[in-house]
RNA sequence: GCGGGUGUAACUCAACUGGUAGAGUGUCAGCCUUCCAAGCUGAAUGUUGCGGGUUCGAGUCCCGUCGCCCGCUCCA
């Protein structure tokens, strides 16, 4: 209950202060699509910056692309998506529970199959095996369940709904004048098949050798069943995913490396290393594509929520491209002469997720002296990384008198040759502060009278709120210096 | 999508069994102000989510619709 409230709070403020607005909004919204707001929108572009400098910048076997989100329908055949991505669901009338039509069919072979009644276990998996060969895929699932009256596991009751289908790919049309099938398109539901067909260009045009990567950062689009909990599960969202082609064999060592690679790259953005784990995937629970998965997690307000994947693809989707499209995905290594199709370690961050998990992770209620003795007011702040942070810096003018606006203005100036910087002079100071705590800004410059004799300003530090007085001069230096030394505090609870 | 809950100013919430929509916070302007949401004065913002219905009269009752929250399935 209580950790709930702190994601609200985290939404009310993303709101209040323009991090992230719900999409169309004066027309009521759209469900699970959200807009960046302007401080959300410095921040997402931080971590974008962050990722793909850690990725193409510090890899020089890694190299970038961006392919489109339109590509030819086929692609969708190939990776499996057309058929695993769409799912037979019914509902049972009387518990109101939903179900996939597929699974319920399996557990009740393998209950025929515990009771001895393999024959008829059999005949039903065939059917299944079968299922939209007779009439359409759904119809052939329904009538199954009638013919064996599987009954809803929660309620026991026979009292289903039709089998609907869910399809989690957005459909559109292509051309102007678009009719019939062959003109229907998807919008992608992930960014990895782009890297995967355009694999011999990136291999024909870098001289790249195995292994090497391929990056990229981009829309992706799913219908999900239910999309909730503010930016976590989005209809649109963004993907920063990094395709890395190995030899055979060495899969998974590499797939190891990069594990531990995308866990430490969580840690310096600055998120508390006690809020992130690695979550396994069993076995039996893996992707269509997948030979090994695990999701680098982060406890969120509510609950350990998945930030990132890291897959051992193999070669399933080169292989299957190369399939349908007739055209050799394979690599040549000049060294050993041996020729393969390489296996595939993903690295799949959402990049929302992502800037969700930083604001969760920042966001502090503090208890401060208040102005009155021995009061205590709260202090709302966000404590992120200071390279994260939306607005880096804050300059005042301690009072609105002309010798401080100058020399205000010109550190501001000069500061905003490298920094994205405020100027504000309205209100108090402490007002000026507080504003800028909610802001995420790390640091705070205010320009008094004292400093005009001797050339110094103040920097306020937004985690201790403590002043430091330093040199005019100075000023970039020791933001610079700061922002490299920062790091998270973990000693403190949340705030509830 | 199904079931349950819910919707009043930018935010938090008030408005009796149906009878003129309000407060605090925030925002803006002015004054004051030498370091943490201070003080004083003033201002702006609502077809009560939207559309219908009942009624002399609807924020309040009814129906529909949309969004949000919780559960079911899936996933970055």
């Amino acid at each position: 209950m209580a950790s709930k409230n702190r994601l609200d709070k985290i939404v009310s403020l993303s709101k209040a202060r323009g991090f992230i607005f719900q999409s169309s909004e004066i027309y009521g919204g759209l469900s699970a699509v959200y807009d960046y707001g302007p401080l959300g929108v410095e921040l997402k572009r931080k971590l974008n910056q962050a990722w793909w400098s850690a990725m193409t910048q510090k890899h020089e076997n890694i190299v970038g692309l961006d392919a489109a989100i339109l590509m030819h329908p086929t692609v969708w055949k190939a990776s499996g998506h057309v058929d695993s991505f769409s799912d037979p669901m019914i509902d049972d009338k009387q518990s109101k529970m939903r179900y996939r039509a597929d699974l319920l069919i399996e557990e009740h072979i393998a209950k025929l199959h515990q009771n001895g009644n393999d024959e008829r276990a059999k005949q039903v998996q065939t059917l299944l095996d079968t299922s939209g060969t007779r009439k359409s895929v759904n119809e052939d699932l329904y009538d199954i369940i009638m013919e064996e009256q599987i009954k809803g596991p929660d309620s026991g009751a026979f009292d289903w709904t039709e089998v609907r289908q869910f399809n989690l790919m957005f459909k559109t049309q292509f051309g102007a004048t678009a009719s019939g099938e062959d003109s229907e398109v998807y919008i992608r539901p992930e960014t990895a098949q782009g890297i995967f067909v355009n694999f011999v260009n990136a291999l024909n045009t870098t001289r790249q050798q195995v292994p090497f990567g391929i990056a990229q950062i981009g829309k992706a689009f799913r219908n999900e069943v239910v999309a909730r909990q503010f930016v976590f599960r989005m209809r649109e969202f963004e993907q920063m995913e990094m395709q890395y082609f190995v030899k055979p064999g060495t899969d998974s060592e590499e797939y190891q490396r990069w594990k531990e690679n995308r866990f430490n790259w969580h840690k310096n953005i600055g998120i508390r290393p006690s809020k992130l784990r690695f979550h396994d995937h069993p076995e039996d629970k893996l992707a269509h594509y997948a030979k090994e998965a695990v999701d680098v997690q982060y406890e969120f307000p509510i609950g350990w929520q998945e930030v990132e994947g890291i897959h051992n693809r193999t070669d399933f989707d080169l292989g299957a491209h190369q399939k349908f499209s007739g055209k050799k995905m394979e690599y040549f290594d000049p060294r050993t002469q041996e020729r393969y199709i390489p296996y595939v370690v993903e690295t799949s961050v959402g990049l929302d997720r992502t800037l969700l998990m930083v604001l969760c992770d920042a966001f502090r209620e503090e208890e401060v002296p208040g102005d009155k003795e021995g009061s205590v007011e709260t202090r709302t702040v966000l404590k992120m990384h200071p390279g994260l942070a939306p607005i880096t810096a804050g300059i005042f003018p301690l009072i609105k008198k002309p010798e401080l606006q100058d020399v205000a203005r010109k550190i501001y100036e000069e500061l905003a040759e490298d920094y994205k910087v405020l100027y504000d002079e309205k209100g108090s100071i402490g007002k000026r502060y507080r504003r800028l705590d909610e802001a995420g800004t790390p640091f705070c410059i205010t320009v008094d009278f004292d400093g005009l004799e001797d050339q110094t300003v103040t920097i306020r530090d937004r985690d201790s709120m403590k002043q430091e007085r330093i040199g005019f001069d100075n000023v970039g230096e020791v933001i610079r210096s700061r922002m490299k030394n920062w790091t998270p505090d973990d000693s403190e609870p949340d705030s509830r």
